[in-house]
DNA sequence: ATATAGTTGACCGTAACAGTAGGTTATTTG
DNA sequence: CAAATAACCTACTGTTACGGTCAACTATAT
């Protein structure tokens, strides 16, 4: 499983529409401004998530994105294996045939990491981060990520490239 | 933590030391050899283990390269640390500030899994490898990973780029 | 002296990421 | 109806890391 600023923002932008999607379907638009994330770029990753199912549009005036199905029920990793490249098991694919058609030493080593982060990933659910997110919120007083700051005409590019994939 | 091949390499190459150590220095060539990595790429790979202080090199006929410490001081997070890019945490780097000086709404989500991460391939030492390993070759009665297997002047190129990064 | 083997740096092709641009289609509202 | 909205789609760009090659160099053992 890639991790990268690409399945992050899918994630970011997935729970801004959790978390307002009691208002009807929401706008991408509105997510870019909310999340800073580059309003072309977040299309292409709602192509991607519609194609797999895990949110619905409706086009025109006031359309705009809703999440396909119950919150407790779309997971991190759903999220992210939607955005991300195809991906397969270790290295050999699951054909364990790196060395001379043999399992090479290491093919556990990385088939059990796979399951681990899988497995995490797995275990977060929408519902889980939106819940979170609240009990802070309210702790804090102030819905600072529901909040539209708009700044300018357009968000800001962002500085280019500010951190490339997850990391240790 | 990025996840790539050329961890794998790495941790395959470490092994390959691992379990011809006990009759001094092993050269590059032979690892290049046994385990298919092509030889140059090695000689990357093992300067930066070198930096990294996890092997000891011995020039000169004769020469290779030792592990520096005991296997059981070895994990394979070591491995991957030197070898793969320098890796900050999540994707603010620590910093916490991905919205306006906020952290942002998936920060712990990130933070957590590479600490899971973390700590799964922390867990792993070289030692625990072989161990493995060397059970595995009792049971089967073959010690086919330490064979020389030479097919021909120059281990054949790897087809170019087979998959690239770990997985789902 | 020569062969061995590590060391270094430059270089290359490919692919993915991050982002941009411009257009098309569907739907609502005036 | 027309205009505005917003999803949808395609193509393109620049940057970066990966995987790998090559050539030159240095240290050491015989
Ligand atoms: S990773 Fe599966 S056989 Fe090597
Ligand atoms: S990932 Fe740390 S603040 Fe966003």
């Amino acid at each position: 499983m890639r991790l990268t600023t690409k399945g992050r923002f899918a994630v970011t932008a997935m729970m801004d529409l959790a978390l307002r999607g009691d208002e009807g379907p929401v706008a991408l638009a509105g997510v870019s401004e909310r999340q800073r994330i580059s309003l072309s770029y977040l299309e292409q990753l709602f192509g991607k998530l519609r194609r797999f199912k895990l949110v619905d549009s409706v086009r025109g005036p006031g359309g705009g994105y809703c999440i396909a199905r119950p919150l407790s029920m779309v997971t991190v990793a759903d999220i992210i294996r939607a955005v991300d490249e195809p991906l397969d098991a270790t290295q050999c694919g699951g054909r364990e045939n790196c060395i001379d058609e043999h399992r090479c030493m290491t093919h556990e080593l990385w088939s059990t990491l796979n399951a681990k982060m899988y497995d995490y990933l797995s275990s977060v659910s929408l519902a889980d981060l939106v819940a979170r997110q609240q009990e802070k919120e309210a702790s804090l007083g102030a819905a600072t990520v529901l909040e539209d700051r708009r700044i300018g005409p357009h968000p800001r590019p962002r500085n280019t490239r500010d951190k490339a994939a997850v990391a240790l």
